[in-house]
DNA sequence: CTCGATTATATCGTATACGATTAGATCGTA
DNA sequence: TACGATCTAATCGTATACGATATAATCGAG
């Protein structure tokens, strides 16, 4: 019996990266009220879990490159939420950190997870669970990645 | 007690976010040898599964814009993969189809979904649990944004 | 102490992504 | 059958992403 053609729906891979972009949509009506992207806002999020972070150590937490988060932090810079200098211990590290208008932010956003997570129509367990387990996919490829 | 406060990995947002920077590293590699990008890729599996579609359709089935796909579908038709013409019986759709070239690709691929299934450290069952588990997450999410 | 190796960030080029707008074709109705 | 409404792609502006490279600072062997 000859299988049909696989579609990309078929793709675990396909599957993560267009929820990606679903979730992406969910959350931008809700950035655009504080004037952060996605992306800008995964920074706040680290940065309001533990401040005074260097580049690269954001990087490692949020798995992007110094050639994506520069500018990015040169935005976040701009908009006043963070401030970025210069290690005087090590001038080879740069330490961002946030504002007070930076540190605000947070309470704006204490229930977007909440109400993000209510979006994805799964129980807190399953959401849970689900989490865990693309958690460990991610690790099995990062380490086959290399 | 004061709860710590959240780190990215704790949302489900970024955990499927860097899932899919981290399919993309394991797929890079692969992927140069057909010198396609990722969503180029993906491209080519939706027209391998069904040729002969319109922009619109790809969008459709990649839950991606015209402003996004037409850019790409002009770079696969200057490497050989693809044709994009105007559809005569109605000039507002561009039809796109495959190329002997490009329907060629196929063979030359056709080992990188087990390939890559393989790197999610996933049992097949396991796997296909998931990938279910994400498109329900998915289709939730994109009633919730409208 | 010095100079090559290493480290941390920034820069550059290319390729997504998307919202808003535009351009052109088709449809629907008076 | 006109002609506004609708539909489909394409265009434009902004913001990721990343690999390769550059730059500046620090480290380390001799």
């Amino acid at each position: 019996m000859p299988d049909t053609m696989p579609e990309p729906n078929d793709f675990i891979c396909f599957a993560v990266y267009s929820t990606g972009h679903a979730f992406n949509r969910v959350y931008k009506p809700l950035l655009e009220a504080l004037d952060l992207t996605y992306p800008q806002y995964l920074v706040m999020v680290a940065l309001w879990a533990r401040d005074d972070q260097t580049v690269g150590s954001l990087g490692e937490t949020l798995l992007l490159e110094s050639s994506t988060l520069t500018p990015l932090l040169k935005r976040l810079e701009k908009e006043g939420f963070v401030t970025r200098s210069r290690d005087p211990a090590d001038e080879r590290h740069v330490r961002v950190r946030l504002t007070e208008k930076g540190a605000a932010l947070q309470e704006k956003a204490r229930d977007y997870p909440a109400c993000v997570d209510a979006a994805t129509g799964l129980a807190p367990d399953a959401l849970r669970a689900l989490r865990t387990s693309i958690l460990s996919v991610r690790s099995a490829l990062l380490k086959a990645a290399g």
